[in-house]
DNA sequence: TACCAGGATATGG
DNA sequence: CCATATCATGGT
């Protein structure tokens, strides 16, 4: 993909083509309503701090309609290298390789789906940049309310993160296993953590930073065997586990049939009595395979903002 | 006030 | 093996 150099500034933009259909707004919209600190959105642009293969820098998003591409800014100027990283990064965090036509064809056949399909055409899952920011980010979002889990969020990466400054603006970088590995627990209790969770967090940093676990090898093994590589770690259950094969790792099969928020998007969607069990949920799901992940993503976008 | 949040674990039966 | 309490806070 072209990137081109702009000769006013020392930054430079480069323009990504995702596959269509693809709609840039549904996907930020579910973005900004769903992570509050990660990404900061401000006058249609949205900046967001990610490591390349040296440093870390700021990225400015926006869409340019006359071009269906999204566009990506940095203000300072890359090597090859970097450019081909942040290439590659953004276009799998924004799922822009994603077709998602098949899905929306097959999802015909199961007609409440395809009326809450309909109203988010184009609607792309964003994933987190590392397996380790999914894993981090998702163990502490649990059983919590997501505003409180945000929160949590981002007093994490204050603490333990390096700051950027874009345009007078301090902005936080996700910190890598061995900035949360020097921490403390009581430095996460301090941040409101409970106890077990900065335990979960810090040891599970501690372990990445000693090399005793490879998060990037699981990429090369299916899903089951994910979910029976992470298992055995403290703070790790199925739900988490799965969290990571979607948001982490962008796998299009998985049904998280257990989550109480898709059981409840079912429940209204299906317009049923009562919650469904992990079960009915499990037995309803067969009919969206092989796109269970984009259907349940789907639902949970129907809990967000209405 | 009570109860639930896009859970996981420790403990007791 | 199954049931229940616990966690730390915000929203309803």
């Amino acid at each position: 993909m072209a990137s081109v150099r702009s000769s006013e500034e020392s930054g430079e933009r480069m323009l990504l083509r995702p596959q269509q259909p693809y709609s840039y707004e549904e996907t930020i919209r579910r973005l900004v309503s769903f992570e509050k600190t990660a990404y900061r959105s401000e006058g249609g642009k949205l900046y967001r701090t990610l490591r390349l293969s040296k440093r870390p820098v700021v990225v400015e998003l926006e869409w340019e309609e006359e071009k269906s591409a999204l566009a990506a800014t940095v203000d300072t100027e890359l090597d090859d290298r970097e450019r081909m990283d942040l290439e590659r990064i953004l276009r799998r965090m924004f799922s822009l390789d994603v077709n998602l036509a098949p899905f929306y064809e097959s999802i015909k056949m199961e007609p409440r789906l395809a009326q809450v399909v309909e109203e988010r055409k184009g609607l792309h899952f964003v994933l987190d940049p590392t397996l380790y920011e999914c894993l981090i980010k998702t163990i502490i979002g649990q059983q919590l309310n997501m505003a409180f889990a945000a929160k949590l969020v981002d007093r994490l990466i204050h603490l333990a993160g390096e700051r950027l400054e874009r345009a007078g603006e301090v902005l936080a970088v996700f910190p890598t296993p061995e900035q949360v590995a020097r921490l403390r627990y009581e430095d996460l209790q301090a941040l409101q953590f409970n106890r077990r969770k900065a335990e979960y967090v810090i040891d599970l940093s501690r372990r990445i930073a000693e090399g005793k676990l490879n998060l990037d090898e699981l990429h090369r093994l299916e899903d089951q065997e994910v979910v029976g590589r992470l298992l055995p770690l403290r703070g790790i259950g199925r739900w988490t586990a799965e969290c990571l094969l979607l948001f982490g790792m962008g796998r299009p099969n998985l049904l998280p049939a257990a989550d109480i928020g898709l059981r409840n998007a079912v429940r209204r969607v299906y317009e049923l009595d009562a919650q469904p069990t992990e079960k009915e949920v499990r037995q309803m799901g067969e009919a969206w395979s092989p796109w269970r992940s984009y259907a349940t993503f789907y639902l949970w976008d129907t809990l967000s903002g209405q």
